[in-house]
DNA sequence: ACCTGAACACCGTTCAAGT
DNA sequence: ACCTGAACACCGTTCAAGT
């Protein structure tokens, strides 16, 4: 590993250990044994830096969602298993997804972190697609549809994450929330009456 | 206006117009005519400055929504207007917007923030609720489903905020995305198939 | 009770200098 | 080409001192 994928590893490891604040040029440098302000012959700033990590934690989403569009799932539970990708990476590196969803200034910059967003975004559309072709998703245009769905996804995400979500629903899980989702828009209604969704276990959506 | 209330006001206005890098308790303290830590004899830290701001951001927010829960329009009108609410406060106020529903450390700290932000999301759910008891959104837990489309609106805004929704859909408005939400999960599906909103004037989610 | 001004321990960033 | 160390202009926060 040269120097520059040296920091952002570091970068990425100090962001799950204390969060953003964490990440100052001084305790990247100081991780992998080079001065402070080493980093500048890498990255022209700390946002750079950090647009880095951002790049590199998209295309691993996007492999993961690459390997889910390719299984032999039903369609809805193809996009369970989807969602529950980006649930699990914002549970496990919540200031790394931040990072992905949450940070105007970031997204801003453009260049390779945008190319490595749409990318990503595009394979989560085509599982959409798909489910949308195999009649289970209503036929909104499947952009529109997909960012709903990824939208509804991160709010719960972000809600529970501010701990708002927790305190007014008691849910123990955000999944739960998408399950309805999915049903609900299903073209298969019948389980919208209870909207009681079964537990789940940990870090796993269930199979319907 | 006393000082704590002025340092509040303050503290909004900097927000409002540099964004939250540009709240510093120097530049606090200036606005007002006193020193960079006076504030320290009002609030316990900057934190504390900065969720004061969102507490009286959140009292805003129930306040107008209360306005339309007492409104003779009809239950989806209803629903999209609560949701302009926010739309609008997002659009005008991005800064103190990601105060309210996008800051874990400041929604951390409990008390007064806490009680004002669960004041407000339970106007909006019994918002849902006359809506579910009008007979026209599905009959799910009524705070599950406040939840989930609130969910998905501050996902929309997000989105639209870190200019990752914009590039992929193009949608000129994040309303159209609740539009079609909102017709999803009407119990009349008649415009589901189509997918498409009409356009919207600017800054009001158009009427059905 | 409320405020001030100096001080402390940090930051990101710049720059001249080294190899 | 890559890195270092000093320096600069900031921060939030603390503290002794003022009225």
């Amino acid at each position: 590993m040269n120097t520059s994928e040296r920091l952002v590893t570091a970068a990425a490891e100090l962001l799950d250990a204390g969060g953003e604040a964490a990440v100052t040029l001084r305790a990247v440098g100081s991780a992998i044994g080079v001065s402070h302000n080493a980093p500048y012959k890498h990255f022209v700033s700390r946002d750079d830096l950090l647009a880095a990590v951002a790049t590199s934690d998209f295309r691993t989403v996007a492999d993961a969602w690459k390997q889910i569009r390719k299984s032999v799932l039903k369609p809805n539970q193809r996009l369970l298993d989807a969602l529950d990708v980006v649930i699990r990476f914002s549970q496990d590196h919540p200031a790394r997804y931040r990072l992905l969803f949450n940070s105007p200034a970031i997204a801003a910059r453009g260049g390779p972190l945008t190319s490595a967003a749409d990318e990503a975004l595009s394979v989560f559309a085509a599982i959409v697609e798909d489910g949308q072709a195999a009649g289970v998703f209503p036929a909104a245009p499947s952009d529109h549809l997909a960012v709903l769905i990824f939208a509804t996804a991160h709010g719960l995400i972000d809600a529970d994450a501010s701990g708002r979500l927790r305190t007014r629903t008691g849910w123990a899980e955000i999944g739960t929330g998408l399950q309805i989702l999915v049903r609900l828009l299903s073209n298969d209604r019948s389980h919208v009456a209870s909207g009681q969704a079964r537990r789940r276990r940990p870090g796993r959506l269930e199979r319907d």
